[in-house]
DNA sequence: CACACAAATTGACATGGATCATGGAAAAGC
DNA sequence: GCTTTTCCATGATCCATGTCAATTTGTGTG
């Protein structure tokens, strides 16, 4: 189980973490990012009730693809997921990495099936929540629907600064930018904000970030040469943050 | 008043139709694309009594800044609107264009402020929506609950498409998917799929899209010349919709 | 109407980052 | 533990699109 709060594993892989499938939310160490947050006592049991604690899915494994009828939204338990979309042509764009506390398959409410791909990038579970269920419990807890509301305009914000990123921003610009929203990600989730796991591959990142695998392993390389960095396979250590918030433009 | 559904204007332009600062939202044109669609009579009655409903907005006015706080939603009544977000450096990115019946400021809600900036494109009226009130009344309607997380999670959606364009398509790919959305939308509206006006600039589109204005200004003449599209102007006509539509990638 | 200023077009040229190619290092499969 | 596959790093080259510059067209204003 994730005790955040109180572990700061430096090289941490949030896969690794033992977490136990029962606990409920008032005991999960997430609680202070995660959805019931707000909840009184009595919502919060009946959210508890049609939440479905998911097993591991392995790395690489689909926790749903574009062709499934969307049926429950998921928050990350533990691990990390990418999602992606995919062009008529099979080019695809990688549109989220997700760590625990995160919402996945938010822009499916009420569409038919997924808008998009969530695959696990190291072994992960989350909790599921069927949106049906959802809906049914929250026509009588407006904290809740205030809470669904809040998370969607975050993320639709984050997008829209994710926008400037793909549209206005050079190459050292945009891995700097993802290092640090990395960074700050896990620095939330009681982590060092300077030496943590890249969970996903170069290849991710570079398909995230609009760039070619190449640029970005030459990125690292001299993101590390000008001390900004240093990197070894997918652990990161962050040695000069403030340089590093300077570059984001 | 625009009565969508009537009249088909080949070059239209939303500002120059009247429109009626009165009309209660079951009288609208827009209804069937608007946020009261599903509501019961009761329900709207409510839900009309809190909106407000503009004046008009002259072309290059601010609907609202990202250093104003947060206090309303807003669904373009006529006319249209860009949205932008502005780097530290002072480079911006226009992250939508926003026509009748589409609302404006949703990445903001439960933010202390607006989290972009809303200028009108032409001569655009828009009602307002009070978010506090909204909320207030939202807790015994369901149905409207239901229909913001719909709105919310269909921009997000749409958010997510424009990423691929950003990320993986072509300066080519980029314009004829933009003229395909802007279309889809006008007829959305009852409008000519194929005849209309751009409110917005060469340099907006060409922000919004990733690319130098130059690059869209030889995009438009190149479209032209191969007898994908005809334009003069602002006016635009689409001369080869399949064309167009497999040259989306 | 004429002026001033902003927007759009078009051409010439430059360049950031893509693409291609190769070799080595992990990781996965058996 | 060996083999196969995928991932990553780095160099050489190229090209789509950006930048700069000059001109034309459009637009708003007194």
């Amino acid at each position: 189980m994730i005790q955040a709060t109180n572990v700061t594993p430096l090289f941490n892989d949030l896969a690794k973490i033992e977490h136990d499938r029962n606990v409920a939310c008032h005991a999960c160490s997430l609680y202070s990012l995660c959805l019931p947050l707000g909840l009184n006592n009595n919502d919060l049991i009946r959210l508890d009730s049609i939440i479905e604690r998911s097993q591991n899915y392995k790395r690489g494994y689909a926790l749903f693809t574009s062709d499934q009828p969307f049926k429950s939204l998921f928050v990350v338990r533990s691990g990390s997921f990418k999602t992606t979309i995919s062009a008529t042509d099979g080019r695809d764009q990688v549109t989220g990495f997700y760590f625990p506390g995160e919402f996945i398959a938010l822009d499916a409410i009420h569409q038919q099936n997924y808008q998009s791909n969530a695959k696990a990038l190291e072994s992960s579970s989350v909790c599921e929540l069927p949106f049906q269920n959802m809906e049914e419990i929250g026509k009588g807890m407006p904290q809740l629907q205030i809470q669904m509301l809040t998370r969607l305009s975050k993320e639709l914000a984050g997008d829209k600064t994710f926008m400037l990123l793909l549209g206005k921003k050079t190459a050292d610009e945009k891995l700097a930018t993802f290092l640090l929203s990395l960074s700050k990600r896990f620095q939330d989730r009681g982590f060092s904000a300077t030496n943590f796991q890249l969970s996903m591959s170069r290849s991710d990142i570079a398909n995230h970030l609009g760039l070619a695998v190449e640029t970005v392993s030459r990125l690292f390389s001299r993101f590390q040469e000008e001390g900004l960095i240093s990197i070894a396979g997918k652990a990161l250590s962050v040695q000069d943050i403030e340089k590093l918030k300077q570059l984001c433009g």
